[in-house]
DNA sequence: GATGAATGAGAATTCATTCAT
DNA sequence: CATGAATGAATTCTCATTCAT
C-alpha cells in the first residue's frame, strides 16, 4: 500500500519515488512477459536502469517486490475506475459506465497476465492465498467505501450482494481469460469482437 | 544389430506403455499443481515411481514432456467427447450433451490449470505457439472429422462456423478462468453454482 | 592381448571377432576425435553398428575398452613394422626402411591423437602409468624379441642402447605432436614438409 | 545509476584483480593435471578460495575460463622472452638467449600439457581453432613488433621468414611433447637429459 | 551375444540473496 | 541509495553402468 506522502516531498523522498515508480513499471513488463518464476530481478533491474541491489534495497525479495506491484497496480485500476463511477451523479447511468471501462480492458495484455499470474501464484502457494483474497476485496471495498453499493446503490438485501459479488469476480476472471485467449489466436480472436463479447458476456452476467 | 525378438520386444512395449502412462499421470498432477517452471523432473520422476533419468529415456526435455503431456490429454479429452456426441444420433440431442460435459469439466481442475499454463506458456515462448494452435484444432477437428459439424451439422456457413469457432474458444477459455477462479476463491464461488454459471454462459455464448 | 585364436574358429568365435573388430574401429574413430572423456559409449557403439550393451558384453568398462584399444593397436603396428623389419636380411639398410615407416606415420592423425590422448591419460591417472610402460615396452621388445637389437644389431654397450631408447622415445613423442600441430596449422605445415622434417629430425635423433 | 565512486571503483578494482589472479593460478593447476574435460570448477574455485558462482561472476562458462587462460599465460610467455630479448643489444647473442630459455621450459610442466590441452580442444572444436592460431600469432607477432625479426634481423626474405616460422612451430610442439613424454617415463628421460636434447633439437631446427 | 529400460552420481550453470563499500 | 562481488542452493541434463529379457 503506497506511504501517506506528505505535500512538501523532500529531495530524497522525489528520488525514491522515481525509483520505486521505474522499478515498478519494469517489473510490471517482465513479471507479466515472463511469469513470476522465470522473471529475473536482473532483468528488471536493468530495464529500470539500475543493478539488482537497487531493488534490494526497497523489496526484501522477489516476491515481494512481485506482491507489491500487484497491490499497487490493483489499487491505482480500482481507484481509477472508483473515481469515474463516483464522478457520475446519476446511478442509474454508473454501471453502463463500469460495463464499458470492463471492455475497455481487454486492451491491456499486461493487466490480464499480471492477474492471471497472481492467481496461479496464490493457488500454488496456500500461505499467499489470504493476502491475495484481501487484495481482491481492496478492488471492490476500499477502506469502508463500497464498491457493489456504488454500483447499485445501498438498498441490496445480502444475497443480491453476494450474488453480485460472485458475478463480478467471474467476470474478472473471464477478463483474464480472454485477453490471454485473444494473444495466441489473434486472427480468430481480434480485440474488435472481444469488445463486443465482453459487453455481451457482461450483460448477461451483471446486468441480467 | 536388432535381432528378431518378438517377444522380448513386446514385453519391452508393455513395459514402456506401463511407464510412460505413470509418468504422465504423475507429470499431469504436479504440472498443473505447481506450473512449469516450478515443476520439479526429480518430483515427477519419483511420483511415477522412477529416478529423472527414466523420463529422459523417453522424453528429451521437461518441455518435451510437458508438450507431450498435454498433447496427449487434449487428444484424450476430444476423443472421448467425440465419442460421446457421435454415440448420439440424433444431432438435435447432441448440442446438450456437448453443454452437459463442457459443465461437467468444472470438477476437472488438473485440467483447466494445465490449460491455463500451456497458453501462458506458449504466449511466453512464440515459438510453440503454433504447436499450440496445431493442438487447439485437433480438439475440434480431428482426423478430417469436423466437430462443429458434428455438433450444428453440415449446412453451416462460413461466417456462422467461424463466429461458432470463436464462442467455443472463448468458452474454453471461460473454462479455465473459471476453474481457477473457484479454486482460490471457494467459499464465494463453490463448484454447484459454478456449474449453473457455465451453463448460463454456454447458452448465452453458444446457443443464443 | 588378443587370445590365442585357433585355427579353426567356430561360428560364434567368427562373430565376436567381427563385432570386437567393429567395436575398435569405431572406438578408434572416436576416442580420437573427441578424446577419452568426451567420447561417449553411445557414439562408438552406434558407430560399430551396435547399442551400447554390446560394449559392455566385451569390455567392463570404458577405461577397459579404451586400454583394450590402445593395446591393440600399439601391438598392430609394432608387429607390422617388425615383420617389415625383419623381412630386410640386411642389417644396414633396416635402419632406413624403419626412417621411412616413421615419416610415414605423420599421415595417422588418429594414430598420433590416440598415442597423445593415452599418454595423458597415464599422467593424469597415475596408477594406469605402470600399465602404460609396459605397452611401450611391448612396443620395442615383444616377447623376448628386441627392438633395438633388431636396428642396430646385438653388440651394442649398455650405455648405448639406453641412449637408442632414450632417442627411440623422444622420437614417438615428436611424431604425435608433429601431427597434432600440422593438423591446426595445416597451411604452414603441410604434409609434404613434416615428411621432410621428420626424416631430418630422425636422422639428427638417431643416425647421429 | 552509477555514481561518481572513484574510490569504490578503484576498490573493486583492486579487488577484482586479485580474485581473477588467484582464479587463473587455480585454473592452470587443475586444468593441466586434469585437463580440459576432467576438470570441475568446484575444484578450481575452492582451490582459488572461493565458490564456484565468484567463477562464474568473471567468466560465463569453463571455456569462458579456461581460453582466458590459456589467452593470459601465452601472453604473459611470450612478453617475457620478448623483454629478455630486446634487453640483449648484440643481435647476434639473441638467438642463444632464446635457446636457452626454449631449453629452460623444460620445467614447466603445467605449460606444457596446458598447450597441448588446447591444442587438442581446438583440433575438436574447430571453432576455438581461429582463435588458437591468433594466440599462437600473439605470441611471434605483437603488436606489429615481430618476434622473428627481433632474432634474425629485418633482412630476411619472405621464403625464409616461412621457413623459420615453420621451425618455431615445430618447437613449440616438440616441446611439449617431451615434456609430457618425460613425465611418465621419468627415469628414461631425466631432466637433465632433456634440456642437452632440446638444445640439440633446436641447433639442428633453427640454428641449421 | 545383444537390447532397451532404468539408475544414479554427477556437472555445469543459473540466480536470488547477502554484504562490504 | 546503489553498486558489484561473491555465495550457495537449486536444477536441468548427461552418461557410464547395471540388469532383466
Amino acid at each position: 500500500m503506497p506511504k501517506v506522502q506528505r505535500k512538501d516531498k523532500s529531495k530524497h523522498q522525489v528520488r525514491t519515488e522515481e525509483t520505486l515508480g521505474k522499478i515498478l513499471d519494469a517489473a510490471e513488463a517482465i513479471f507479466s512477459e515472463q511469469g513470476f518464476e522465470k522473471t529475473q530481478l536482473e532483468e528488471v533491474a536493468s530495464r529500470a536502469g539500475y543493478t539488482r541491489g537497487a531493488i534490494y534495497a526497497h523489496y526484501s525479495s522477489k516476491e515481494d517486490l512481485f506482491l507489491a506491484l500487484v497491490e499497487q497496480r490493483v489499487f491505482t485500476k480500482s481507484t481509477i475506475i472508483r473515481q469515474v463511477i463516483e464522478a457520475e451523479p446519476d446511478v442509474s447511468k454508473r454501471l453502463g459506465l463500469f460495463k464499458r471501462w470492463i471492455a475497455a480492458q481487454v486492451g491491456d495484455l499486461s493487466w490480464g497476465t499480471l492477474m492471471l499470474e497472481f492467481k496461479l501464484y496464490a493457488l500454488r502457494r496456500p500461505r499467499s492465498r489470504e493476502k491475495l483474497l484481501n487484495m481482491y476485496d481492496l478492488m471492490f471495498k476500499t477502506s469502508g467505501n463500497d464498491f457493489i453499493e456504488l454500483l447499485f446503490g445501498p438498498n441490496l438485501d445480502k444475497a443480491s450482494r453476494v450474488a453480485l459479488e460472485r458475478r463480478l469476480a467471474i467476470m474478472g476472471a473471464v477478463l483474464s481469460a480472454v485477453i490471454l485467449e485473444s494473444h495466441f489466436r489473434p486472427k480468430l480472436l481480434p480485440k474488435s469482437h472481444l469488445h463486443t463479447l465482453l459487453v455481451e458476456l457482461y450483460e448477461e452476467l451483471i446486468h441480467a
